[in-house]
DNA sequence: CTAGACATGTTACTCTATCACATTTCTCTT
DNA sequence: AAGAGAAATGTGATAGAGTAACATGTCTAG
């Protein structure tokens, strides 16, 4: 892997944007759709959260853990695995099965169906708005019977920065 | 997990149908497609295929190696996990990535966009067409400015069987 | 203030996946 | 047909991801 961590700017969103104000903004929604939901946002699970928004990149568990750890919980997996699972069963993180990895919600408590875009030569990943791409899902899975409840929905590909400066092609 | 290898007809289609012969016919067109793409269907590879196809359901790498193992081939995981590369490059076969297995392609050749659809209750998997999400999906990465070259999109949920009979409710 | 539910910490382990290297097999060129 | 280079396979070792089980602690409702 490359190295996403030294170049926060191209990760979660391929846009520049001030971190600290979007990720200070998003904690904030975030407590407030758990507090609605009646969830109940303990210490780890905050501070899991947090170390997702300020990183604002997908997370390995393992790593989450040990920034966990360095905090004072404890630092063993199931500290992570667990707070993590909290944040995506109820809404303020999502799992990134391509990359075995976790990111924060950037839109909790709208009810959204999030598409994750993976670039596979910066490894930045972009949540990006599917409620047309879950509407097709849906209706797809209809045409066979199936009741969709939830989706993974990722893609791999080019980002705008990687497609049109350095392709992987002779450059 | 419950044990879809008990009940292969609820497995990758819910309908009922002849897996002999979808098999058989599956593989044919698979090595067509393979000639047709100057990729090598090497015994390994060919006899992973095979499984998959008799299988008929979504496999773990590891489950796939103990029976290559059984026929001769190596035991060891990198074994199971090139073939199953190769299948999946070539596209012959699929990952699921929500179950970390692999499955055989249905429809080899034909340029399509699968989209599979895993039931939480008895753990069926299908592969449905998914053209328009695909294409949803490219739509939507579009609008960012991001090239999708390759989509995972899964769904879970309830099939017909489990939705129309039993529920997870009070039963 | 006590019982039950919920949350956390820790040990141990299983499952999934990849690296590195030796060896063989294939293919293309001459 | 011979030989070089590429591709494929086998094997050992190890890294990475995820979970089971149990003990302990904490919150909350009656």
């Amino acid at each position: 892997m490359s190295s996403p961590e030294t170049d926060p700017d191209a990760t979660l969103a391929f846009a520049r944007h001030d971190h600290a104000h979007c990720a200070c903004d998003t904690l904030a929604r975030a407590e407030a759709e758990a507090a609605r939901r009646g969830a109940r946002l303990t210490p780890v699970r905050k501070r899991t959260l947090e170390i997702l928004l300020e990183a604002h990149r997908a997370m390995g568990a393992y790593e989450v853990l040990d920034r966990l750890a360095a905090d004072g919980f404890g630092n063993q997996p199931p500290v992570a695995y667990r707070a993590l699972e909290f944040l995506v069963e109820n809404g303020l993180a999502h799992r990134v099965r391509r990359l075995n990895a976790f990111a924060a919600c950037m839109h909790p408590g709208e009810d959204h169906a999030p598409v994750f875009l993976i670039c596979r030569v910066c490894d930045a990943v972009a949540e990006a708005p599917g409620a047309a791409v879950r509407a097709a899902l849906d209706q797809a899975a209809a045409d066979l019977g199936f009741a969709v409840e939830r989706a993974n929905i990722e893609a791999l590909g080019l980002c705008p920065a990687c497609a049109g400066g350095a392709d992987d092609a002779t450059v």
